[in-house]
DNA sequence: TATGAATGAGCCTTCATTCAT
DNA sequence: TATGAATGAAGGCTCATTCAT
């Protein structure tokens, strides 16, 4: 990697989560300059403008999530184990699986009438990570692990829901509480469909 | 009502959308003059600050859902008709029961971790929400409407998070299908609980 | 006249001789504010933003040379007199009728590949001069001061062109030779058309 | 020559238009670096600042206008038809002899209260330009063509005061007729003096 | 109460220039 | 020579806020 990519990648670490908690609004430039110690001049050879960085921004928060989902779930065979390894990332929203909180809802709720690329962005990773479940879910049904009349797409769409849910009662709350009765209610329903 | 309270109440609701829509800190002073035909010094007048105006609004905001969602929900007896007539509020996620969507959602996102005053505002909402729920459906046991073993807390809370979830993909993707089979497989629920 | 259209007016009248001398381009917004001792919002309450200013500026100008020129023609009655009162108005480079130059050559030679609106503007002033010395000439003939056989509106154009690079010849070479003979070989050609 | 004053001299050629249609405050290093297909860095090996490519610049593009002034005249022999070249040279004011205008005009009219050294260099040739206007006519009244008591150097004064203040109409107006009366009424002026 | 001129900190961006490679 | 990353001053502009009227 040349160094400029390599200095590229680098503001695009460091800036991930302060956009991801302040917002693409609320962060300035020099909030970016302080935290890659580079100079303002510089974090423009690499980005044209601020949004050209909120968007790889945006992309690499919302990356980072899935990789680490996938890991997270890659470290069980089970298609059950899979599922309860997703839910579990979420387990605690004062600690969530990318600083700053979950990029779609973040991301998506300041977006939605404002920016349409990050929009677009977030539209699709919101239909990816309903496709993730589905795709866990319909391994197991071909393992014979869950029941075949399961309808699990529809699932996959109310599990996503309740977790972004509770992310925002978390979030908001500061308590963990609820996404606790959200994870347990969501794991019932999945082992009501044992096989 | 004095003349200064009126205008003050005309800047609140004519406030309203356009920080429910662009978020707090994108709403400039100069998008509320002209939404209020109000001068610079006259906003001024009446709030001592953006962030007063703003707390003002979010307050104004969620107390608005709260009373169409109160008014939607009174005009049903039957708590199982009351608790549809909740969820048949956000079956258009294009046509939020609030213009500019949900504000707990809208407003909760940006000030978790940017604005105690405003999160701590939307953290009561998000109870108070839920307990609206649950509210109906203990009238419903007591009237021998529902089932007596029914965990009805964490059904609030799940039901609350579902909404919040599905008002989340359908402002991201602009699209209502994952919203209808949330309130469709909600209702399901509920109706399971049926005496 | 209020205030702000007080404060507009010698934020114009200031800025203009900076304006004269150094360009648009070339004058920065801080120039501005040092001329007037208003700070940088004050500017931006009276002008939308740079390029306004510097058309009103241009106008202005203009205008100011189109004034000074008529205050000087306008002593005299006898058309002779006239076109010279307009003539020595030029007479040292150095100490032209506006301060830093003719405007219309000034401004005109930033504009012409770079800015249409303010070449549009110092077109219509180039017009709008030489038609003055046509009027001022087309007065002379009636009156029989000048003979009727003269192709006068050709001569307007010559005369115009002449001191404008005589303008151009004294700015560039400090000196202000080159004008006197421009102005005496175009007295003469004036003489020449006597009755 | 070495690649090094090649390189020097592609640079200065396309950077010429540029400069000459935009000036030289608003012509940035980035316009250079786009023309020249080179790097920040190669530019500054080459031209040590923005100033002294500049200059590099107004020498080239007004000896270019010289060559081809030159080039012109020297395709005939006689005086008059010399005179006339030099005139039909600016004949089209949207189709200048030198792209983007006459430099002198030009730079002279930016440089005039910003750029001393610039100031100079066009002195010179506007001095330059009146002197191969003298010499024509020198040669030509040696010759027997133009009468002995022709006033030839007050002529070339006015004749280059016209052309230039032509040009500047031209520029402005983006029409060619009153360069046309001009350049009419120049040669009816020369041929009044043939012997 | 209402107005709108004035303020100045701060924002995004550009630009000439430097320098290690 | 050539490159392009890095710099930081400066530019245009916005914005929340103040204050005399």
């Amino acid at each position: 990697m040349s160094k400029g990519e390599d200095t590229r990648q680098m503001i695009i670490e460091r800036s991930a989560p302060i956009f991801n908690k302040k917002g693409i609004a609320a962060t300035a430039m020099s909030d970016i300059m302080e935290a890659t110690d580079l100079s303002k001049g510089s974090l423009y050879v690499h980005f044209d403008n601020k949004d050209v960085l909120a968007e790889a921004v945006v992309d690499y928060n919302m990356e980072l999530l899935r990789q680490r989902t996938l890991t997270a779930v890659n470290r069980f065979n089970h298609p059950k184990e899979r599922l309860f390894a997703f839910l579990d990332l979420y387990r605690n929203p004062l600690i969530p699986p990318v600083e700053g909180g979950c990029p779609m809802l973040n991301f998506g709720m300041e977006a939605d009438d404002q920016n349409e690329v990050v929009r677009a962005k977030v539209a699709d990773r919101v239909n990816q990570s309903q496709q993730l479940i589905v795709s866990i879910i319909e391994q197991g049904i071909k393992q014979g692990v869950f029941k075949t009349g399961w309808n699990y797409k529809e699932f996959a769409t109310m599990m996503f829901a309740m977790i972004e849910g509770g992310v925002m009662i978390g979030k908001t709350t500061r308590k963990s509480d609820k996404m606790a009765i959200i994870i347990k209610n969501l794991k019932k329903m999945i082992e009501e469909q044992l096989a």
